[in-house]
DNA sequence: CCTTGACCTCAAGTTCACTTGAACTTGAAG
DNA sequence: CTTCAAGTTCAAGTGAACTTGAGGTCAAGG
């Protein structure tokens, strides 16, 4: 007599790859849901499932919770997502990565560029020159944008 | 009478862009050396400001601290640093920067897949499912690989 | 001599994304 | 009825890379 229709904390946790702890840290911070049986305990619906299939792109992607927490909230709550919700917020991201991936290359290209100039010691070279070293160099770190400034795990 | 031959910790400050806390920070962790003047200040030699750099460049590229602290061990530290020292280590970091680009590319790439597929909800998506999230799917993030996994920053 | 500002040490705080632990309750099986 | 895994809450811990604060010292100018 298993309700199909509700989900356990383990069962959630088992099937999202999270851990039952992550997921009581997301519902205190407000990215999922849960209701509460008789006894206390939560009460997933399926589509939390969806939900956190969704945090972990978007984290894989390299946003912040507070940031998936503002995609969460843009996205339609009672209805299922459709193909368009879902392509632009795949836009999003793609312009994200596309960020990420530039201004690594813009620092291995500036790191190449060091080894080809033989800037050995460093000292005027823009990769890793941010104020002055050199004493004389005004430059800064022209090969260090910020787009590379988020942190990024991928569990 | 100033000594040319020192540096207080308000200049290798402003000169490396680091602040002074970092720099006592960095000293605490074995990164760096400083002598005592008399009164108990700290002063540098002027070839901290090229270590200061190549520990700039190092956590740019992605490196912990920890790791940096390897690579410092592997410099020479009597001699000034040859051609060859800096070939070896930027080849290294160019290493590195190829694996996060690649690791990225990959990502959007099976985000892109995604979008083509249309896979809507992500329930069968192979980009945000690590475990099961249909409970049919047993395949895993496969766009997922591990490069990404340290943080990044880049003041 | 006094003030000011740069410097010192050591401990504790910060942010992010969670995890761990302590202490307790629930619910199903035996 | 007992037992025990699975669940609950709330507070505190983790790690990386520093920063901030408290409380005190040193050196130079006036």
């Amino acid at each position: 007599m298993d309700r199909h229709d509700v989900l356990s904390v383990s069962e959630v946790a088992r099937r999202s790859g999270y851990a039952a702890s992550a997921l009581r840290f997301y519902e205190d911070q407000g990215l999922i849901e849960a209701g509460r049986s008789a006894g206390g305990r939560r009460s997933y619906e399926r589509s939390v499932l969806r939900r956190l299939a969704f945090i972990r792109a978007a984290s894989n992607v390299g946003l912040t919770l507070a940031e998936i927490r503002e995609e969460l909230a843009q996205l339609p709550s009672n209805r299922t997502p459709t193909k368009a919700d879902w392509q632009r917020i795949s836009r999003h991201w793609r312009g994200r990565l596309d960020e990420r991936i530039a201004a690594l290359e813009r620092l291995r290209d500036g790191l190449d560029s060091c080894i080809g100039c033989g800037c050995l010691s460093l000292q005027r070279c823009a990769f890793s020159n941010p104020a002055d070293i050199a004493g004389t160099v005004a430059a800064g770190a022209a090969y260090l944008p910020g787009e590379l400034r988020r942190p990024h795990r991928v569990r």
